[in-house]
DNA sequence: TATGAATGAGCATTCATTCAT
DNA sequence: GATGAATGAATGCTCATTCAT
């Protein structure tokens, strides 16, 4: 298992690579935040990719392992839209620093190491899709092209790192509830 | 006043700062791309770092500028916000790169530059709040918290540069149809 | 606590800053000097600029430590000008490199590192001043202007490091010697 | 005859090298001064380091001028010494930015052209010598080693640049009543 | 004369990484 | 495990100088 000392060191690494950007973070900085030398940092990580890798990794995997359980289960679609809006905008907003980092610091991997995450994103869209294409095979949504409602509704929720503030008086549920109005029935007055 | 090759610097890195983010690319990559050498390319720029910012500013000053003409004009809430819409996809699809480097790589100004980018985006982001409460106030719209619906507007289509492809079948006017349908009228099948 | 390397890097430094000047001199040249890489020279030192401002501090701080004990000790000023002008002496010749670099180079550091340099030898001259002062108030000296004539022996010794030759016939009492003769009785034979 | 452009430019440059130090003045500082481009500076001057070595020289040149023209005067030893420290001390106060530059700045010059400076600097000092020899060899000096007696007195005068205020309360003729009166009689009260 | 674009060598400094101890 | 010295490549930037126009 890992050990602690990693988890310390990942943890360092999330919260300076969101605050100063990955390039602008140091491995030295990062050796500071947990009181060891740089050269001792090398007996926990690979490097400094790598470290950001793993934290990219360990965060799209939660989104998809959750993901999945919604889509799993017996409810009707917009209930299910609902739940994936709040798990969506809550591990956004639970970690802020953490969703900064995978969303925007995904180019500073090189391709390959990149293609991983993209994958991982590529599959957490299809889920999303799924979850979308559900709705209008049961006539609970309207019928359109579902992966791009999809990205829609994704592109908003990820958006929300840019401007949500951890201390700030929104919580996620609230979002969530505005979102899913939103999404869900429109801005339009449709009488 | 602008010269040719100033011009064709800014192509160079924004295409350079698309592919490879701004921090992995080199003053030289730069130089290299307009034929030019490293030194050569100061009687035209004062740093990297003012590339970056120039290349930033002229980006969201015309998103501003187009948004400001939309919300002037004598037409209904519903008819501006498509408008707006297609504006903005069209701009971000438009050059997907310009709008790549504006939205992923504003982290690598220092604070100061930083701020210049913000408050021009805030600015956009209080025009389409002021859009969509026009909406309500004339009951075009459902009431709500309009600046969120704003955000979440915006980060949808913000997020298009993730994965809008240029020479894809797609064009913006279609993501901007689609995009339109999904805000004003929601997913769900209200019938 | 200074470790060994650190030292030989400032002592290559004195030897190249003198033979070449600051500018001249270029940090691989010292590197060079003392078989490191350029960057691991950083190691040891926070700059060349700071490498400088060392060198001239621990220059001038002896030069006043040395002044202030003559100027305690209880002998008549006549005796105490032959010492110091022999302190002075020995140590402008003793290292005649780190003399050049202490007298000819301050411009080389900022505004704000030079003061610091500066304020050092305003202390000195303050003590020789205060030396004159002395010898004026006992009746040993002639009345007059004590920091001038202050200023003029210093700017009279200073001035050796430019022609004096380390492997040269005259050894700094020598020089001491002629200089007390000269500043205490004149050059005229006044019978 | 040399043109205005020239003097001009010869006048910023001392200005400048005065104030920041040679290695510091850029020639674009010095083209900014005059009022040209960088370029066009080349049509007068043939580098920053000529431009240097014409400055020391026209200054050295002076210096030597002058000092031949009192040694071929019928006057008595003392007078001489006199008139040999008024003229210094007014060279070197009334232009103590040209003083600076010959004096701090030479080592910026290569090992040549440094060398025409210190072959003009040695036949000053030659004549400083002659004149106090003499006035040892008619009796009106204390016989002693000559050479070095010019040396100190020399490099007071010189270290004059270094705290002489243009604007200040001092005039070069009181400070050469001072180092006339010091280094004809001495410091000491001879009773 | 004057310009200003272009050069190309040079510079101080940073930094991720390695490795002997 | 931990250290910290050492690496060496890379980077952004400066600058004196040249030269075609």
């Amino acid at each position: 298992m890992a050990s602690n000392k990693y988890e310390e060191i990942v943890l360092a690494a999330v919260k300076l690579f969101d605050k100063k950007g990955y390039h602008a973070t140091s491995v030295q900085d990062i050796a500071d935040a947990v009181g060891l030398q740089k050269g001792s940092l090398y007996h926990y990580i690979s490097g400094k990719a790598d470290l950001l890798l793993g934290v990219a990794q360990r965060a799209i995997t939660e989104f998809n392992l959750r993901m999945e359980r919604i889509l799993a289960s017996k409810e009707s679609a917009q209930s299910k839209m609902k739940k994936a809006l709040e798990m969506h905008l809550q591990l956004v907003t639970h970690d802020v620093q953490l969703s900064t980092v995978l969303l925007r610091e995904s180019v500073a991997l090189g391709e390959n190491p990149q293609q991983v995450i993209q994958d991982a994103t590529d599959q957490y869209l299809d889920l999303w899709t799924r979850l979308i294409e559900e709705g209008m095979a049961g006539g609970e949504f309207r019928p359109g092209n579902a992966r791009m409602k999809a990205l829609a509704v994704l592109g908003a929720c990820n958006w929300v790192y840019r401007w949500y503030q951890e201390d700030g008086a929104l919580t996620s549920e609230m979002v969530a509830d505005i979102y899913a109005d939103l999404f869900l029935d429109g801005i339009a007055n449709s009488k």
